[in-house]
DNA sequence: GGAGATGTTTCAAG
DNA sequence: GCTTGAAACATCTC
C-alpha cells in the first residue's frame, strides 16, 4: 500500500527509536521478508547498536545503526537496514514487552520501546547493507531532487516512447516513490488518459506535475508530529484526509460511482499497465 | 466462496 | 537487445 508520503510517515513512526540502543532483535526467520538478508544477519549486526539515522528514498526506508558511543570514542561505522513495505507492510511502536503477533516479522527492542515491522502479505522485504555502504548512492534520483531535471528524464525515457503514461509513472527506476494512486493523480492533473503512449506526451509537463503531486502529498504530512504513542501504526492514505476534497482525484477514485472532482463525470475504472486505474472519461479522453 | 487489493520480480512473448 | 504484459508471491477484507 505505501507510496512516497506514507513511507515518510512510517519513518516518523520509528523516529522515537533514534538514539536508543537495540538490546534485542526478534524475528520470524522463515518468512519471505528475509529472502534477501537472513534474519540471523540482522540480529548479529544490530544488537548493541544505536539507531543514528533514518531516511526514505522513494518507497524505501533506510535506518542507520552505529556502535553505541561511549565517552570520547570516535565515530564508528554505520550499518544501514533497509525496509520495503511492499503492499501491506507497516511500522509501529509498541511497549518493550510487546508480544509479536504472527505477522510481526521483526521487533527491535530498546529499554523503553519496541520497534515493530509487520506485513501480513509478506511482499515487503528487509536488506542489511554492508557497513558504511550508503544504499541511496546506488538508487535512482528522487523526483523532488534538483538532479531530477528534464534532461535527466529525457535521457531515461529516450527508448520508451511506446510505453504508457501509467507504466512510465510506475517505473521505480524513473519515478521512485510513485505508486498506483499517485500515478492516477498525475495523469488526471495532466488531463491525459493513463494509457496514452509517451510519444504523444509532453515530458516537461509530466515532470512538473509529478513533482507537484509528490510535494503536495508530502506537505500534508509535514505538520503531523510523529505519534508518540503510535502503537496503531497508520492506515492507508490517512494523511490525505486533510486535502481539500475538490482538489484530489484520490478522494473519489475508490467510491462506487465516484465522480471527477472537476467536471463531475462518473470516473471510469479499468486495468492499465496491469494495475487498477481510475480516470475521468471527459477530462482524460482516449486519443 | 470469490474477487480484488496503494508492489516488485521473474519470465515469456512480441 | 529492448519493451511489454502476465503470473507469482501470501493474506486479508468486502
Amino acid at each position: 500500500m505505501p507510496e512516497l508520503a506514507e513511507v515518510e510517515l512510517a519513518r516518523r513512526i520509528w523516529e522515537p527509536g533514534k538514539g536508543q540502543e537495540i538490546i534485542a532483535v526478534e524475528s520470524h526467520p522463515k518468512t519471505r521478508v528475509y529472502r534477501d538478508t537472513p534474519a540471523r544477519d540482522i540480529q548479529g549486526h544490530l544488537v548493541g547498536k544505536t539507531m543514528v539515522d533514518s531516511r526514505t528514498h522513494g518507497k524505501r526506508l533506510i535506518f542507520g545503526f552505529a556502535d553505541s558511543l561511549s565517552g570520547s570514542s570516535p565515530r564508528t561505522s554505520v550499518t544501514y537496514l533497509e525496509v520495503h513495505l511492499g503492499m501491506s507492510g507497516r511500522l509501529f511502536l509498541a511497549d518493550p514487552e510487546h508480544h509479536p503477533d504472527k505477522h510481526d516479522h521483526f521487533v527491535l527492542r530498546t529499554k523503553s520501546i519496541s520497534l515493530v515491522y509487520s506485513d501480513y502479505r509478506q511482499f515487503g522485504r528487509v536488506y542489511l547493507h554492508p557497513p558504511d555502504t550508503k544504499p541511496w548512492d546506488a538508487l535512482p534520483v528522487e523526483v523532488l531532487h534538483t538532479r531530477f531535471t528534464l534532461a535527466y528524464l529525457r535521457r531515461l525515457t529516450a527508448r520508451r516512447k511506446g510505453t504508457s503514461l501509467k507504466a512510465l509513472l510506475l517505473d521505480q527506476s524513473i519515478f521512485p516513490g510513485i505508486g498506483n494512486w499517485m500515478a492516477d493523480e498525475i495523469s488526471w492533473r495532466l488531463y491525459r488518459y493513463p494509457g496514452t503512449a509517451l510519444r504523444e506526451l509532453d515530458l516537461a509537463a509530466i515532470r512538473q506535475v509529478s513533482r507537484q503531486v509528490c510535494r503536495g502529498a508530502l506537505r500534508h504530512i509535514a505538520d503531523k508530529n510523529s505519534p508518540r504513542d503510535g502503537t496503531r501504526g497508520f492506515s492507508p492514505g490517512s494523511y490525505v484526509e486533510q486535502v481539500p476534497p475538490s482538489c484530489w482525484l484520490f478522494q473519489h477514485r475508490w467510491k462506487a460511482g465516484g465522480s471527477c472532482p472537476r467536471c463531475h463525470s462518473t470516473l471510469q475504472r479499468g486495468t492499465i499497465a496491469t494495475r487498477t486505474t481510475a480516470w475521468c472519461p471527459y477530462c482524460q479522453p482516449k486519443t
